[in-house]
DNA sequence: TCGATTGTCTAGCGGTGCTAGGATCGAGTC
DNA sequence: GACTCGATCCTAGCACCGCTAGACAATCGA
């Protein structure tokens, strides 16, 4: 059995290759630059490759997007763990989630953007896009306010927040002010 | 002159023509669909006419943008206007602003999600977006509160408006607690 | 050692945005 | 009214896209 084991290996090392490489591609020259064609070649296989590993380009965008999120929940936890009280708690969340946006513009459009074929706020939605709305959770349900529903409060802070990241990352909004939005933010929807 | 004109009304009328049928085909099978073959196809002309009027589609993606923004200014006006009292009018124009996103996905991702080549936020940012901006700072200014710059207050409305729009139409947010999030948005945004 | 199975590649399908270059048509001139 | 010539439009084609059928080679179990 210790030679199916080995080939299982080697075809889970390169699932993993393939979905870095697509994550290093998008994230160098964006994810138009990604196609079958320059992925296969960068993992030095041939397209029909890919294929054997997943249903098609959607479902690899699918894999960086799940990737993540989890590196995403990772790193909103370590922000919010490192601060003291409710209200620095709720900051250092926004400036963690737009930073992480700012850093991995590629992998925030594969989580938010682009359609990689995953469940959203469904019973069925992966684990990790779960843990990620639930570390937001963790910092906002103390600020929600009374009577207010913690998802829902939760779903506004960060629909907030998103809004933010796209619109200044595309250009939409002149990206110095982005403290000052940040904060403006926090004071009115945080209820300390 | 005369022969002159006419056949630059024709131009216009023509240029107009593929706007619209682009917008069309867009809210019909969405902006995937609309490929230059098809476009072309639907006006009865053949391809190169479509780059005779635009330098591409993302060209044509922008012209739909514009004839978005202005409507969009147009029905937050309206929606306002029928409104007593500042915090009636937030809440008219928040609503009204979802509700043309929902009723025209198509052309507010040609506004905001697509690349129309247009500049945003930016001395040369087109008329008809700037306008969109000030129908938004309109309502806004007057629940800003001391001290915050109402520009900033709009941004970051706009942004939270944003966010619920795309996070609900691409089923990240559950769609059935639109209400309730646009009351709490309100609620904590606006200083009444 | 042989047949079967698994894995991979080459080649190609129908589609995309975009453009070069030839045909056609109509306006202005004699 | 015939003719010239420039504007206008179309046919054909480029390089690329996502994806797949089918040929081929390597490896396995008997």
């Amino acid at each position: 059995m210790s030679v199916q084991e080995r080939k299982e290996r080697e075809r889970a090392s390169r699932e993993r290759l393939i979905v870095a490489t697509a994550r290093e591609l998008a994230e160098q020259q964006g994810w138009d630059a990604v196609t079958t064609r320059r992925l296969a070649e960068r993992i030095e296989y041939s397209q029909p490759v890919l294929y054997s590993h997943f249903r098609g380009k959607r479902e690899i965008i699918g894999a960086v997007a799940l990737e993540g999120a989890a590196e995403m929940a990772v790193a909103l936890r370590a922000a919010t763990s490192a601060a003291d009280g409710p209200r620095a708690r709720v900051t250092a969340l926004a400036r963690a989630y737009l930073h992480f946006a700012e850093r991995n513009p590629a992998v925030y459009d594969a989580m938010f953007q682009l359609d990689g074929g995953l469940a959203f706020a469904h019973e069925d939605t992966p684990q990790p896009l779960k843990d990620a709305f639930a570390a937001l959770l963790e910092s906002l349900d103390e600020v929600a306010g009374d009577g207010v529903h913690p998802a829902l409060f939760t779903e506004v802070f960060w629909a907030a927040l998103h809004g933010l990241a796209t619109l200044t990352r595309e250009g939409r909004l002149p990206p110095e002010d982005t403290e000052r939005r940040v904060e403006l933010l926090v004071d009115r929807l945080a209820k300390v």
